[in-house]
DNA sequence: TGCATCATGTAAAAAGTTACATGATTAG
DNA sequence: CTAATCATGTAACTTTTTACATGATGCA
């Protein structure tokens, strides 16, 4: 009966809800912030949903500047659709992660491409691991202690901790395909 | 210069890459085993792809059945493509991660709102955590103990510890959430 | 003055979803 | 005999990507 999805929209409303910004600041969010974990757009798809959820009300323009800038600013209609999208979850979400994708084909290798695919998944966890947590001791630093935390903490966290999850199984996984197969002879230890 | 995306492409013949299959087969592997972790495609979108997969020879049809029923079978081609598709990474993996949006807006509710939100996934997660366990004992008690574990005890155990993980958070942020502005007074023993 | 970045758009093509369409086989 | 499931397709529409297109501002 209903359609429903439209994420975009939702993740522009979303982003604008924090704060005013321009098509090319959100795409710059997206960029930066946002695709790597959870969703991806570009400028052409931007800037007309911009201007549709303008033309609904749902958003307005708060500011112009040099270029033609036009800084965008959620409404209170755009504030209560949100709030509704956010309090309705869907039953299943919506995936599309490459990354697990080739997870579960790692079986159509043998043993020595799989390690090949997943020498460079720990070394690039790892280093992804130590930026993220870097950042997040600068924040927490920063902000006074026994404060309340932001709401970002708690994705920064989520990030962390997905990380990490990575991180550790992919050490695993090599060790279990070493055990199954090993490449050279083990270096065992007299004993 | 080049493309390289067309990820149902590979993850069609990956599919295909571990046994013969029909196009209702894979639709039905979609669903029930990739939607929810890494992808989804609609029959309406197999059934195209395995034809020009065909045309391109790297795919063949194996086996024929009943009510037109065509099982395609990988072949070297299409093995050698998909192996180097493996081995190939893209430097940004494509996410569409709509739970992972949601937690990003998280910041756009009060603590009641985001509590209404975090609560459902708490609760999913330890369902969907106890689900993947049990599977996984069951799946390790059939193997003979101490044998090379199964390419797919990988991917299996990557689900479970991504939803300990997201459980775990949810858990925590919670907590925070609680921490920084309780809903009712906290029930404080004496002392 | 020239280059990087800021800034916004549209058009064409590809990928993905939803709806429409049809029929065979099998198990109860 | 009839309902569920197996089985494959196409059409219309929406979403997303890639490419084309243009120009202003600020800094070195």
């Amino acid at each position: 009966m209903y359609a429903e999805p439209m994420s975009l929209r939702y993740a522009l409303l979303g982003l604008l809800a924090e704060e005013p910004a321009s098509g090319y600041d959100l795409t710059r969010k997206f960029e930066r912030a946002l695709r790597r974990y959870a969703w991806h757009a570009q400028h052409s798809q931007i800037y007309p949903e911009l201007n549709r959820l303008a033309t609904d009300g749902l958003v307005m323009v708060a500011a112009e500047g040099p270029r033609g800038r036009r800084a965008y600013a959620i409404t209170d209609k755009g504030r209560s659709e949100l709030r509704s999208w956010m309090l309705n979850p869907p039953d299943v979400f919506v995936v599309r992660h490459e990354f697990v994708l080739r997870l579960f084909l790692l079986s159509t290798l043998d043993a020595d491409d799989a390690r090949a695919v997943l020498r460079p998944i720990v070394e690039e966890s790892a280093r992804e691991l130590a930026t993220l947590q870097d950042s997040i001791a600068t924040n927490d630093a920063t902000t006074p202690p026994g404060a309340l935390p932001a709401f970002g903490r708690l994705v920064a966290e989520y990030g962390l901790r997905s990380f990490q999850t990575m991180h550790d199984w992919a050490v695993w996984a090599m060790d279990q395909i070493d055990r199954a197969s090993p490449t050279a002879p083990p270096d065992r230890p007299l004993g």
